[in-house]
DNA sequence: ATCCTCCGTGTAATCGATTCCACGAGGAGG
DNA sequence: CCTCCTCGTGGAATCGATTACACGGAGGAT
């Protein structure tokens, strides 16, 4: 492959100068200028990243290390990060945890390793050390998502807190009293924050969420199976449930099917998170959506802030309900403004 | 950030020395190696991969270039990839061509210019510039899934052939005669490969199809819509779609549903890429499976021989039917051997 | 005519590793 | 006791770029 070295001898110039031109610097004759390009072009010269990231202790890449790629919502996080960061002149490397710190760690170690200019992380849990060490060495970081309370790093996420609101309104406006949730790991932020703002609307309406109600899973398909059998197998099963993320959901109309009972008709279900499928299953799921596009984007400008200098601020986008036939239809007037139906 | 020189100053030996511990190199004494990992230890110094690659030549980095992230079933190969490579101690960086060739050509030279060890890629069309220039200059290269004839590069791919004719003989034996198929993107070979898969198991049951039966789409959900709308407006429409891949399946599914019409009592829909939502669509959507996991493990097992100077043949494994709903119930015995049902 | 500036270019140092080669110490063999 | 190996180690070249500094020539000011 041909080096720098290889175009200087074929322009008849020095290494220098072929630098300069391919750097757009002010100082090079127009005479020269052409003489390097036609060089580089009768070579097909291609400068080699690797050295030049040596020599400038920059790789003009990214980091980005979530959860987990098989659910949708972070392969469209994922996207979105990879298109912003193209647009601005990075790369992406994308590092999958499966919802595993040590994984995390193998991912933020080599990342590092190959001196990434910044890392956007979606934390599995509440602080591997690989990541704790990479946020206190300088490492120019963003949260995305999930983030760890108490380290010192912008976070971008949206807010579910009002759309939590609008689904239990929702759930309530239906008839529904015993509503229940299949939480994520309480060791992640949205784990913990998606119960907390279920059980703060469930109070605006005198409920109460017992602990019976509240299943602990872990973000994936086979956690909202199990959680869900042991609701339906409780004396008193709630008449709807709220699954945490939208694999979970899915583990739950799993598990509601293979009891051979309905939804919505004998429980309802809704999820956080929507994605295109929840159009298509049976019943189509209502769902809380995060502006997952918008979340991507505003991760990676506050990461790219960050890295050339400027000031990176945290970035909250509010979550919205999107209500379909997953909870039955309201005997009563329609729930809260925000609410919109996908299907007019 | 620690560099090799600050961890052979602070263990009182040479830069070389200080190598050789980190390499594993034999001819180092007892007590130095004590000094230097006590040294690496206290520094928390971590090896530069980029001054590595840079003269070793190699970066343990393997590109991987697909052609849609959001279809789940390269979702599963690129996680499968990246989990093989992983164990063989390489990693990943994913490009996604989005289904656009100028795309892909980005991603194949920035991967280049990286200058990783080999390229793994399911090309979107008949072979960009920047694709077949890789191919030329030697990168060790596999396909996987999609190939480009005539270029000499090894493929890991699976065989429909015998699933489409399971599946035309499922279709066949429910009654249906008239069937049509939603097609890829002809410069892609699956493309054009079930296409011709099924007019040939078509053949054997003495069916034509019609240029009026061929729909081209591009493998997104908005032209399986299209395509499907096209084929609901014909004098005579078909009995059953075959959906080249699962996105345009959904479309398909939007089309019926938004005429008001139900799969499979009005069309029965079929598809190629099974995956973990059509057990839980309306109906569950009866679709060939690809051994997607065992394609991604053949692929860089394949490409890693390249790579390290073995050979790395070409695989090809075969797909299989899943039985589902969306076809209808079949009157008739039961079609032929490999034929499962998902759900017993 | 002399001096100063500015411009275009080249030489060489540098980034952080790996690795060839040389060198000194110590042990074995004659 | 001398020679020859082997072993552990260090010095220095090298990978392919970027960039500080030096230098020569042209042109303007005095």
């Amino acid at each position: 492959m041909a080096s720098i070295k290889d175009v200087a001898a074929e322009a008849g110039l020095s290494v220098a100068t072929v630098s300069r031109v391919l750097n757009g610097h002010p100082s090079v004759s127009q005479d020269a200028r052409r003489r390097v390009t036609a060089a580089v072009e009768r070579l097909g010269y291609r400068p080699n990243a690797v050295a030049r990231s040596l020599r400038t202790d920059q790789t003009r890449t990214l980091g980005l290390v979530i959860s987990d790629v098989m659910n949708p919502y972070f392969t469209e996080l994922a996207r979105s990060v990879e298109e912003e960061a193209r647009a601005l002149g990075y790369s992406v490397i994308i590092g999958n945890a499966d919802e595993r710190p040590d994984l995390q760690d193998h991912h933020v170690t080599t990342l590092l390793d190959r001196r990434i200019d910044g890392l956007l992380v979606s934390p599995t849990d509440g602080g591997s050390p690989g990541m704790l060490g990479a946020a206190q060495a300088g490492t120019p970081m963003v949260f995305v998502d999930r983030w760890i309370p108490g380290v010192d790093v912008p976070v971008v996420r949206s807010d579910g807190r009002a759309a939590v609101r609008d689904l239990v309104a929702h759930l309530h406006g239906i008839g529904h009293r015993r509503l229940a949730i299949i939480a994520g790991p309480a060791a992640t932020t949205t784990g913990r924050e998606r119960v907390d703002a279920f059980r703060e609307a469930l109070g605006a309406y005198g409920l109460a969420l017992p602990d019976a109600y509240v299943g602990q899973g872990d973000f994936q398909a086979a956690s909202g199976r199990r959680v869900t059998e042991g609701f339906l197998d409780l004396a008193e099963p709630p008449e709807a449930v709220f699954a945490a993320d939208n694999l979970m959901a899915l583990g739950a109309l799993d598990a509601v099917r293979a009891r051979g009972l309905r939804v919505p008709d004998d429980i309802a279900l809704a999820a956080f998170d929507d994605i295109p499928w929840f159009v298509h299953t049976d019943p189509p799921v209502t769902a809380i959506a995060q502006p997952t596009r918008e979340l991507g984007r505003a991760a990676v400008r506050a990461l790219v802030d960050r890295i050339e200098g400027r000031t990176g601020a945290s970035v909250t986008l509010p979550a919205r309900l999107v209500v379909r036939r997953s909870c039955g239809e309201p005997a009563s007037p329609e729930p809260p403004s925000p609410v919109r139906r996908s299907t007019p």
